[in-house]
DNA sequence: TATTGTTATACTCTATAACTATA
DNA sequence: TATAGTTATAGAGTATAACAATA
């Protein structure tokens, strides 16, 4: 149980020299540690996503994944959550859901009958079109804050980092 | 249910020119949206943190809380969760089981007695002590594949996205 | 034996809203 | 009336392990 005192709120602490802060919170060495700010910049970012524009009838996680599968008809359940970082467990149920509400297609292959291998239905097809400007369109509120040349940097780092390869 | 076809898997498919893939998966315009990247470095970065070095016996989102406590001692609970954008609800939960491990004290200030001011006990500042080395040396295992000087270009343009404040 | 995916359990975290006690 | 925090409920996501079917 909490005991009664006087504390001082944060707000009234002065700020030191060589201070660290977010959100007017000291977070000392934090800023330096890349799984931390990696993450408040994912939650920032997802913020400001779902603050802007058209609501999705689906989350950005379900409309990547649809997006991906769309990108890859024929995909095998695993692989698609290797690249996704979604668990196999998960990965099940998250792909009921989509196949509930007519989305996705589970077929399994003719050579390995113990995979699965996913594609959108015309329904999942229509639905990613229906919202694709919505779910791109959020770039500028998701890059407040950042000049174009710094969004730019950022992104080409962050790609980098995520081990994402492109083709010319 | 899954019907029966002959499907061809991903990594048959040819590279197009132009492609975007993660994990040899193709992602597309998937590769500029800020939030995708974001959450796909983050869990790669957990990822890593948590294959790395020594076992923590708390998670890396609990020791994060922990620090902040320990850099601001008093400070109220609804501050820290505005910082680390951790919900009311999900707060009062989290507390509580660092609480009854014994490493948080909680404190209803005389003036204004709705609040709760958190501060670190003993047995919690020695816990961050003990680990310290531990959480804050993973960053060469965190930051695998960028380079010294692209490592600090990418801290500086998350920190300044998260809104990372310094005084020098 | 190893691999692909499923099921089951438990726990963490999020979302929402109703609630209390203070201010 | 508004604010700080709590409680309750439902769902999403993670972790783990056991399991079935297939390779």
């Amino acid at each position: 149980m909490p005991q009664d005192a006087t504390a001082p709120t944060v707000l009234e602490r002065p700020v030191q020299a060589g201070s660290t802060q977010l959100s007017g919170v000291e977070i000392g060495d934090l800023s330096g540690s890349l799984g931390f700010v990696l993450r408040i910049c994912q939650l920032l970012a997802f913020d400001r996503f779902y603050r802007s524009g058209e609501p999705l009838p689906i989350s950005a996680g379900e409309y990547s994944t649809l997006w991906t599968i769309g990108m890859n008809p024929g995909i095998r359940q695993g692989q698609l959550g290797t690249a996704l970082f979604i668990k196999p467990a998960h990965m099940t149920k998250l792909i009921r859901r989509m196949e509930d509400q007519g989305f996705v297609q589970r077929v399994v292959p003719e050579d390995d009958r113990r995979a699965v291998c996913l594609s959108l239905t015309p329904v999942g097809e229509a639905l990613i079109q229906r919202f694709r400007d919505t779910f791109f369109g959020r770039r500028a509120a998701e890059a407040e804050g950042l000049s174009p040349k710094e969004l730019e940097e950022f992104l080409r780092l962050l790609r980098k980092y995520a081990g994402v390869t492109t083709r010319a």
